[in-house]
DNA sequence: TCGGTGCGTGAAAGTGAATTTCAAAGTTGT
DNA sequence: ACAACTTTGAAATTCACTTTCACGCACCGA
């Protein structure tokens, strides 16, 4: 149960005497339930079905409460908008953006933690991120 | 001379008709000779006490010109800003932020080359460029 | 060297994502 | 239920960046 979203968000907010509010709960769930790497202006026409009354501030805010608990990450890929993804407790991943259709892969990429290493080596860094974003033409539009 | 910003410049403009302006000419020497990471509103003032007349709308126009001209790299770190960077003739480079300080360093990854190599193996996949963003404390901000 | 063509410039206005403001409403511990 | 907060929604604001448009300037050919 330790991994729960919904568990680790009542727990963040709970540890800072913040709220669980109806809004937060029903962007909590249209998160876990929708696709990846969804923006702001994906979720708010669903959202406004359930719950007509909501405001887009509210929207934002609750995603950016998402990513600083821990249970959401913050993708940006250059359109200027801020994405968000469900993190989950498996094996971090990395994309890939097409150029072409603009569909986004994702992959994971064993060899980052000696990547991650020899930087920390030879820098004395202390990483707390790293990314990784490929652009180019996917196989599916190099075939067509 | 194939690898001088000038030239490579003068030509990419030539070749479609565009037009070598005093204002390009006097951003293009400032981009050189400050430093790398920069954005316009880091340009503005500077180039302000060359040519007091220019606007700021040019600096962003010719920034973006030079990108697609190939001698200058658009680099995103995630505060909003749009920074330039010179594209040399040597080896490709990544970069460092620092949490604490703000500092931006840069760092080569030997070893990039083969991941590039799997991702297109297993994915079909075209590259056309591939950035890391490390985020984490440089060693000056670790140690006092 | 002198136009003429058409690109470039600067000031100001516009755009769009994201944030802030503020009064009203909701949540929580007691 | 009460008090002490936090949160919400609508609207305004911010901020980087882009667009508009009238005028200026670069470049080419005669
Ligand atoms: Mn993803
Ligand atoms: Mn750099
Ligand atoms: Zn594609
Ligand atoms: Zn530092």
């Amino acid at each position: 149960m330790q991994h729960n979203p919904k568990e680790i968000l009542r727990r963040y907010l709970a540890e800072r005497g913040l709220k669980i509010t109806r809004q937060r709960y029903i962007i909590l769930e249209a998160f876990i339930e929708l696709g990846r790497h969804l923006h702001v202006d994906e979720f708010y026409p669903i959202l406004r079905t359930k719950y007509p009354k909501i405001g887009h501030a509210t929207v934002y805010r609750s995603l950016k409460l998402f990513a600083e608990s821990g249970i959401a990450r913050e993708v940006r890929f250059g359109d200027g908008l801020t994405r968000y993804e469900l993190v989950t407790d498996g094996v971090r991943h990395d994309h890939l953006l097409c150029t072409a259709c603009g569909t986004i892969t994702e992959f994971e990429s064993p060899g980052l933690g000696q990547l991650e290493a020899s930087i920390v080596q030879n820098h004395g860094f202390k990483v707390q991120s790293l990314q990784i974003e490929l652009r180019g033409v996917c196989s599916q539009c190099l075939s067509s």
